[in-house]
DNA sequence: CTGATGACGGCGC
DNA sequence: TGCGCCGCCATCA
């Protein structure tokens, strides 16, 4: 039990991190890896919001490093994201988020 | 056990 | 600027 119990730990506190992103806000897998103590996590965060069913999680405000969306342009995903992201004030070149400001990062502009 | 895969990242051309 | 290759990590066939 412990060691499943672990696992579960690690992805209610990634999704506990985006939850944390609040609207009009965006972060990094790689970002948010770190936030929670994990080095080299992106791809396990990407997972983790792979394998999540839950609606109300803003899953995304979560972008690839540099603002892009991780999703195939022209997927069904990629339209969903984009869309949603522009709902909330956001502007797109492409397939990348248009960071307005001096953030040169996009964690930066998060929590740095 | 080995090779392939992916909602990633970074460097080089 | 854009694209490709390689490194990382956890799963899966």
């Amino acid at each position: 039990m412990p060691i499943l119990s672990a696992v579960v730990e690690l992805d209610q506190r990634i999704f506990a991190a985006v939850r944390a992103i609040s609207h009009g806000q965006i972060a990094s897998y790689g970002g948010v890896a770190t936030q929670i103590g994990l080095t080299r996590g992106a791809r396990r965060v990407a997972r983790a919001l792979g394998n999540n069913h839950d609606a109300s999680l803003p899953w995304h405000r979560v972008l690839r490093a540099g603002g892009r969306i991780a999703f195939a342009k022209g997927s069904a995903e990629f339209d969903e994201q984009a869309r949603r992201l522009v709902a909330e004030g956001h502007q797109l070149r492409g397939s990348q988020v248009v960071v307005v400001g001096l953030a040169d990062s996009l964690d930066a502009q998060l929590w740095g």
